[in-house]
DNA sequence: CATATTGTTCGACTGTTATCGAATTATCCA
DNA sequence: TGGATAATTCGATAACAGTCGAACAATATG
């Protein structure tokens, strides 16, 4: 609805490959399924941390989340903001809809 | 319509890694703009095959374009056919479908 | 201030991938 | 059968990616 910007195939190719390490998409999918849109993550309780929470619900460890974290942010497919030592994520809704756009022919 | 296989996050993460080469991503798109789905591939003139046209369109040389072909074809995002001395591509809409739910929420 | 918690950065290792050209296979046709 | 065309396979090379643990930085709290 607020995106309308025109993507080039290099960076549909790089949203890709952002998916396409199973642990990256399984955080995604994880912070697509507790998230709500536009809003901070809360996963199941309220007062855990986004990071944390996902190495703890995937078992990897917090660098790697991290490293994953960063790379999803990259490319646009999530959005953090800081709340004391915890890093909260959601997904962006604009991303997600150009990505059900580009499958939609 | 017809595919209704639930599929997991790591058959998921490989078809985005078919898509995250910008060139493998190329072939995709052309195959996707050119074909009616559920035929076989045309391109712009009727009696030329699709990895030769796809190769000269895009600029890569044939066993590159070969070598993608076949990495699309495992994952299941395209499927082919042999028509003599070619070989017709076409995508598969059931599995553009299951992408497009992917991303439905 | 000292300590605990949360997350990031760094270095290393291992494995994978994209690309090309050469050789090979398959098919058609004269 | 022999030549032409189309595509695949193979080998090599160069670049990149995922993962981990250790060290570091930031924040909260006693």
């Amino acid at each position: 609805m607020s995106n309308n910007k025109t993507m080039t195939p290099e960076e549909f190719a790089e949203i890709f490959k952002a998916l396409s390490n199973p642990n990256r998409l399984k955080i995604f999918t994880l912070l697509a399924s507790c998230c709500i849109p536009g809003t901070v993550s809360v996963l199941d309780s309220d007062d855990t941390a986004c990071v944390g929470d996902l190495g703890r619900e995937l078992d990897i460890v917090k660098s790697t989340v991290s490293h994953h974290i960063k790379e999803l942010r990259r490319v646009g497919l999530i959005r953090t903001r800081r709340d004391g030592q915890k890093i909260l994520c959601w997904v962006d809704p604009d991303l997600v809809n150009a990505l059900r756009d580009f499958f939609a022919f």
